[in-house]
DNA sequence: CGATAGATTAGATTAATTCTAATCTATTGA
DNA sequence: TCAATAGATTAGAATTAATCTAATCTATCG
């Protein structure tokens, strides 16, 4: 059987993040469920749900702390709205506009024949692809 | 010889847009030059810059009526900020992290060789690509 | 021209996020 | 084990981008 609460502990240390009370109880909430997409107030929400008494600062703060660990990938799609993805690994998204909604695209059914040089002195550190979605019209 | 000044008042006309006096300014504040990436803020500056008294609340009305009626198209990037781009044709961006600038990757240098399907529903209303880009580190 | 639908405005408001300064706690080493 | 301390957490204030409101203005149409 697997050991998620020394997993997502041993995770953190890894990082050099000090395992408090609150960043175990947030990465629990993160690390161990499917792939999620939560804006800062969504995981407050579910902290707050849990029980688990946080405030919304540390929420930023954490999820700013993981990003640049690398357990969390940010994504903004929407003017003032950000969106942290458990999934790091290569993938893109669909954005539903209508409900503002991120979800994830399946593996490599997405990909990309040619990029551009990157200007000089530039180097590539990320390539987003969004693909906004809209409900259908007509056929 | 081009005559600008009626130009932007026919497509501002053809658009179901009044022409007036602020309006005309930012058009042609952004339609008249080559492409800009423009969040409200910069675009009120120049405006301000040149003499134009508008208000921010108009810069942000006028942005979105013009990017609703396709004379712009809204890119955001970063958390809490909205770059309004006057290049309308399908191209794609580079985003400079460290400057928090954005570009227009020339016309055919990304294609996508292979879309997923929308879900069932819906359709793909936009494709958006960017490229972020940092310093080198080493080569 | 005069009426009016639509546009503009200053200033207030909202929503997301960040900051501040006080308090707390995980870690380290004696 | 325990005290010192670097780092984490907190409530609440502050900041920022963006939107709203209600009053005032103006382009357009008859």
């Amino acid at each position: 059987m697997n050991r998620p609460f020394s997993d997502v502990l041993d995770r953190l240390r890894g990082k050099g993040l000090r395992p408090t009370r609150q960043r175990l109880a947030l990465a629990k909430l993160l690390l161990e469920r499917g792939d999620v997409h939560v804006t800062a107030e969504e995981l407050h929400g579910m902290a707050t749900k849990d029980g688990i008494r946080v405030s919304l600062a540390t929420v930023y703060n954490t999820l700013h702390q993981f990003t640049d660990a690398g357990l969390l990938r940010e994504i903004v799609v929407e003017a003032g709205r950000s969106y942290f993805d458990t999934n790091i690994s290569d993938h893109h998204h669909f954005f539903h506009e209508h409900n503002a909604m991120l979800s994830d695209i399946e593996g490599c059914d997405v990909s990309i024949a040619r990029l551009p040089e990157p200007p000089a002195g530039m180097q590539v550190s990320r390539v987003d692809v969004v693909i906004r979605l809209a409900p259908n019209k007509k056929s």
